[in-house]
DNA sequence: CAACAATCGAGAGCACTGCTCTTGACAACG
DNA sequence: CGTTGTCAAGAGCAGTGCTCTCGATTGTTG
């Protein structure tokens, strides 16, 4: 990506020699400064003098960068997804296609691995909002990775036959007219996702708001005096949930 | 409450006149206009000096009441954890004990009108736990109220021969060692919590994490572009999960 | 009752924050 | 070469949590 040199549709194409260069290059390491602060002491005491300092400047120079500390917690928020994503994926790479419940349990360890890893960056994403919480037009992009590769594995169990566990409940007209139009988005992004009913749609959503919610539990210590070995408890659940799913064998 | 005035075991006893009595009415007005400005602008934004400015004084005599922010947040915590189980019992108490889907509808439901209801209490207790976060003696206690009354409807249903959705699956020997611990602290609270197996424990601890979950994807924004109407969405999930506990008819 | 001790509200002050504005230096482009 | 746009730096503003000091009020005790 850095040989490329013509190929400019109109504004941007080849890198416009020192001062877009250094100024992509000041962008990254500021990100990566309070990625690093980040890490370290949480959002909500993420201070952008203390980046800038970090990084060497003062601080009314960061803000030639980022118009305010909540764009940057905004692009924060947007490489957490990028990497808990890249976690999920790497772990469902690391096992053969076929094994549905090993790829269940790798990705949903994996995201939680990574969460025990990063808990500010989990913490970041999935708990409360910041206040100044930006649109989330380039967040949904990344947001999508997780549930994509649940589903995916639930689309693949479907094809081999699984059959998620029965509940004989009539679906209102309204939620079945809502997972259409989801599964429709779906098909963009999923091959076969047109294999989703109703029911399997649901209870994917289900097993990715229980797969973040155990997560959260477990982080924001509201497991405190209820489970001492949460890896033991994660597994179980998390294989239980294998079960709800119905991935075939 | 303020007739009495013997009847002093050492300390506090009766209300030590002005002194006294200033300081608890004084802890008390500080704590609500808290509240409401928490609920407000949110546990991030809520300013000390902003409450005492509300209240009339000056920030440094706030200080005599509270010996932080941090405390003053604590107590907030305590104050929802209170609120919600109110809720929830609440909407418990008005359904007949047998109505055991009915009742699990309910509770699942106030606790989520009232996350609704009050967005940043709901986010201060489930939310990113606030950085110099006291230590949760004090909030252990209002903190169960809520899973409590779940578990309750799971024990009644398991009386009336109700029956979690049966796994074949074998629970680790030290989940359950840990679910008989968790089991023995419950019989304080719950009547009958000995009929809590290990599936019913793990069920009714999964179904907690589900409803908590649920409202937390809802409240924080990972629904969007997933589901509109959250109403009908979460009616049909509770519904399922009341399936998975097996709650008889 | 008077003297002492504890408690309280107010004010000043410190170090810090996000953010704005101005100034002077440098690079890019005509 | 000169003009224009970009940049880092500094000063400054309003706000924050928190500490300390200082009178004033209240409670307790000799």
């Amino acid at each position: 990506m850095t040989t490329d040199t013509r190929d400019s549709p109109m504004t941007g194409g080849k890198l416009r020699t020192a001062r877009e260069r250094a100024r992509e290059d000041i962008t990254n390491e500021i990100t990566a400064v309070a990625r690093r602060q980040l890490a370290e002491v949480g959002a909500s005491a993420l201070s952008l003098r203390s980046v800038a300092r970090e990084v060497g400047m003062v601080s009314s120079a960061v803000y030639r960068y980022f118009p305010s500390r909540d764009e940057l917690l905004t692009r924060l928020i947007i490489d957490a997804y990028r990497s808990v994503g890249d976690a999920a994926r790497g772990a469902v790479g690391a096992v053969a296609t076929t094994e549905l419940t090993a790829r269940w349990h790798a990705v949903a360890g994996a995201v939680r691995q990574w969460a025990l890893s990063n808990p500010h960056e989990f913490g970041l994403i999935f708990g409360t909002p910041v206040p100044g919480y930006r649109a989330p037009a380039d967040t949904i992009d990344p947001a999508v990775a997780v549930p994509t590769a649940l589903l995916e594995i639930l689309v693949d169990s479907l094809a081999r036959g699984g059959r998620v566990a029965w509940r004989d409940r009539p679906v209102p007209a309204v939620l079945h007219a809502e997972l259409a139009q989801l599964r429709a988005g779906l098909q963009d992004v999923i091959r076969g996702a047109e294999l989703l009913d109703d029911g399997a749609l649901s209870q994917g959503l289900m097993a990715w708001t229980q797969l973040i919610g155990m997560i959260s539990f477990e982080l924001f210590g509201h497991l405190h005096n209820v489970i001492a070995d949460h890896d033991v408890y994660f597994a179980h659940q998390i294989g239980n949930i294998a079960l709800d799913l119905g991935l075939a064998e």
